[in-house]
DNA sequence: TTGTACGCGTTATCAG
DNA sequence: CTGATAACGCGTACAA
């Protein structure tokens, strides 16, 4: 059997499609016996409204989008997303959405923002000026962005990113290393590029290292990485096999952090006798492995959750609910520790 | 400035709305000159067109969705939930789709059923005769389960929970536990209710009980916990506070277990000397807690991939590509070992 | 209280 | 060969 349309109702209870659409969405507006014959009728044909012709009618979908930086299958490498998603996932239940994952396709946001059928969309780390923002803008859609960049007309919720960094970095030069090694996310190997989260995060490292130092941050080994467990794996293994290795390791993000220590591990390496390790980030996994992780804090979860409110009142509103910076802290637990003075650990 | 729609170009232009859409979809159907001067005046408007109306024309949606058993907010507590996503997403990157996740509303799937605007679902433990099975075929979605039963007239995908179950269950009674407590998700306390795959699992644990001692599956103790790292957390705190400790706690997924041990070494207990842990699922958190996890490795990510190829065959196809079983295999690691002879334990 | 007509983009079918 | 009409699916402003 074919499926079944307000129309069939309409032609088999006699009646016409707006009495029909009436008898479920406004009863007041027709006869007590009407109501019933049609959703009889209804009922016993197993009729249910088409969804998108409903969407396009209402001209509210029930869904709001999250566009990934990255594609699905990889960007969940990052419990960091599960946390954000939960965030918003919380908002969503209570509003009664569900939550649309947009990969980007061919390594370009534009055709998933092209074809989002969302009331609405939270971007993560997407910034003024690019073609994505425009595109989401010609298309009228309220958005709301995570770790973005302020000053292109749209809400931003983040943390700061640059005070953050630098407070982790000071407790790493507190305990008394200088041979440091910090490991980025991305694939650029410039400061200048990439989001601008990774260049705060970069920016608030050096400045840290520049008031112990000012040859400091010149002196730093740099490591880039894919955000996942073997990124971080690579990263230290990459750095084994450097000239000298650090006392050290600076990571962008506790994933990254996790991986360094599982591959140090690995290697019989002690952390944090031989090398320390700090992140970025406080996922769950990072009060559970050993020892446990040194990083900094910041609310995925919460991140998240402001953002999917702040995007709901813009949906209801049109109003700009404004910027929200969240509260970052370092957490300071066993994986950092004071370098060994016998530097035995270099070779 | 309103949305521009197909309509205003067609009124600038002086074409008619299907020489407009021509000019974008099938343009060998129109003149070269019409063709040029539509799109010239739809850049300049920065025409977009509607993507739901588009999704009604078409009757494609550019998306599938995730049907999940709990709120977003809490399933992704388990990074299993993660694998799957990623796997799933493989696929919709191949054949650039989104991917919606449809939360229950108000404890139930129905709502969420009948709003979702895809082209068809993966669901997590559907079982046949459930009402959502009946709603969605009603719907006429093509659609594909995971974690199921079969027999239901769709196509399931997942693995021999009993056979895997039994498997990681002998390993325990082989090491020499006796003392046994089984660590189960969900609320309900019965063997009779609950999920497919709970129910086999828990037979298969009893049965290779039953193969050491016909008595052994009735002196197990039982604990039932949500299926997150805090839900293991309590669990292990309600077994410590028991009458007799347990020289073994088998959990029935890998995020309970690794927060069972985080809880047992907050609580100055070894793993395993004191006490062994073993899971299921062989998340990649379960080779980076220390000890690292004896469990049952499934391939979480693999029934991603698996269902999402299903359900896009079916899609196209409108052909049932059959049930898949994978793989599923004991990986012993460093949480499990023979319990301590001198019963130290034990208070 | 109930029906007509419109909005939205695509395309089968028809007209020139 | 080129272009227009009408139908699909639903909800609802407006008319009757």
């Amino acid at each position: 059997m074919a499926r079944v349309t307000i129309k069939d109702i309409a032609r088999i209870s006699g009646y016409s499609k707006t009495t029909v659409s009436f008898a479920f969405n406004d009863p007041s507006r027709i006869g007590r016996d009407t109501r019933e014959k049609i959703l009889r009728i209804a009922d016993e044909l197993g009729y249910i409204p088409d969804p998108v012709a409903r969407n396009l009618s209402l001209r509210r979908h029930g869904t709001i989008g999250l566009l990934l930086p990255e594609v699905i299958s990889f960007a969940f490498y990052n419990p960091y997303l599960s946390q954000i998603v939960q965030g918003i996932g919380e908002v969503c239940e209570r509003e009664n959405h569900s939550l649309t994952l947009i990969p980007p396709i061919r390594e370009s946001l534009m055709e998933g923002i092209r074809r989002a059928a969302v009331d609405g969309l939270i971007t993560i780390g997407l910034e003024p000026g690019m073609e994505a923002v425009e595109f989401i803008q010609r298309r009228h859609l309220p958005f709301v962005a995570i770790d973005g960049r302020v000053g292109g007309g749209f809400p931003v919720v983040g943390i700061d990113d640059f005070t953050a960094a630098g407070t982790v970095m000071r407790h790493v030069l507190d305990l008394g290393h200088r041979r440091i090694a910090i490991v980025a996310f991305g694939r650029e190997p410039k400061l200048s590029t990439g989001s601008h989260v990774k260049s705060q995060r970069l920016s608030g490292y050096r400045e840290a290292l520049e008031g112990v130092d000012p040859e400091l941050p010149d002196e730093v080994t740099y490591v880039y990485a894919a955000p996942s467990l073997d990124g971080g794996r690579q990263a230290a293994r990459t750095l084994l096999d450097g000239r000298e290795r650090p006392t050290a390791i600076v990571a962008m993000s506790d994933i990254l952090a996790v991986g360094i220590i599982d591959a140090l591990q690995g290697a019989g390496i002690s952390v944090p006798d031989d090398i320390s390790v700090v992140g970025f980030d406080d996922i769950p996994e990072a009060s559970l492995v050993r020892p446990q992780l040194t990083t900094v804090s910041q609310p995925g979860y919460e991140k998240g959750r402001h953002a999917a409110d702040s995007l709901m009142s813009l949906i209801a509103d049109q109003e700009s609910p404004g910027h929200i910076v969240l509260h970052a802290e370092l957490v300071v637990r066993a994986s950092s520790a004071a370098p060994d003075t016998v530097s035995s650990n270099s070779r």
